[in-house]
DNA sequence: ACACTATGATTGATCGGCAA
DNA sequence: TTTGCCGATCAATCATAGTG
């Protein structure tokens, strides 16, 4: 614990969530695309345009998403299901994308 | 919100009401996908690395590193963003860490960097001011 | 005030692709 | 073929904002 303590000049201290609809519009993303939560780089900057927020914040965004949903699938039901309703399709897309690559390359 | 009920796609052999599937990206986690030989894949073990035994710490375990680490890392670093083999070696005994840690340390601190300076691309002339 | 949870950011380390 | 670097991610952790 003598390791120090120089955390005391992270830039993390000052902190501050998104706006609600900056979080909506990244769920709505995520949600739709569940299949494969991975926008490109071209994605994450319309994504960071419409949030007003960065294109790191929302490689973040996405990173912490990720992992904490697929560390509990069961508490992200709920939330999983309010905005797969309110988006719906796309998620067809990737799936399709994802078999269509799988498939591409086989003797 | 009674039962979601999930029409189409294959019902994932699971606990109850997990409508929603369990795609690829959810799978528990990294280093397995590919399960090549005992050693040598991809860049690891850089060149013979190794220090105090031989034990095969082929996992990870985020060391956490100690400010007279990174202290002097962060020093070598101004002095030169990239960092020569004979260099490296001397840092890794140095600072008690392996020359795969001190490569790696040294690709973050680089991306680190590359990512700071685009964040600094903007504001000509305002300052930040505080309330 | 205060314990506990939600969430954004940081970072040591991995993966795949590419170049020397 | 072996080794280093890049870009993207992962996964654990830090510190703070929110909630009850």
């Amino acid at each position: 614990v003598m390791i120090l303590r120089s955390r005391f000049l992270d830039a993390r201290r000052k902190r501050r969530n998104f706006s609600k609809q900056a979080t909506e519009i990244l769920n709505e993303y995520f949600y739709s695309h569940l299949s494969n939560p991975y926008p490109s780089e071209e994605a994450k900057e319309e994504l960071a345009k419409k949030c007003s927020i960065t294109v790191s914040q929302v490689s973040n965004w996405f990173g912490n998403k990720r992992i904490r949903y697929k560390k509990n699938i069961g508490k992200f039901q709920e939330e999983a299901n309010l905005y797969a309703a309110k988006t719906a399709v796309t998620a067809a897309h990737a799936v399709a994308a994802a078999v269509q690559n799988n498939q591409t390359n086989s003797p | 919100n009674p039962a979601p009920a999930n029409p189409t796609k294959s019902p994932a052999l699971n606990s109850p009401t997990v409508s929603k599937q369990i795609f690829p990206w959810m799978k528990e986690s990294r280093q397995n996908t590919k399960q090549k030989n005992s050693s040598s894949s991809s860049g690891e073990s850089c060149a013979g690395d190794k220090s105090p035994p031989g034990q095969a710490s082929s996992k990870r375990a985020r060391t956490a590193y100690t400010s007279a680490q990174l202290v002097e890392l962060e020093k070598e670093f101004h002095f030169n963003r990239y960092l020569c083999r004979p260099r490296r070696v001397e840092m890794a005994n140095l600072l008690n860490l392996t020359e795969r840690q001190i490569k790696i340390w040294f690709q973050n601190r680089r991306m680190k960097y590359k990512k700071d300076q685009k964040g600094k691309g903007m504001m000509t002339s305002s300052g930040g001011q505080s309330p």
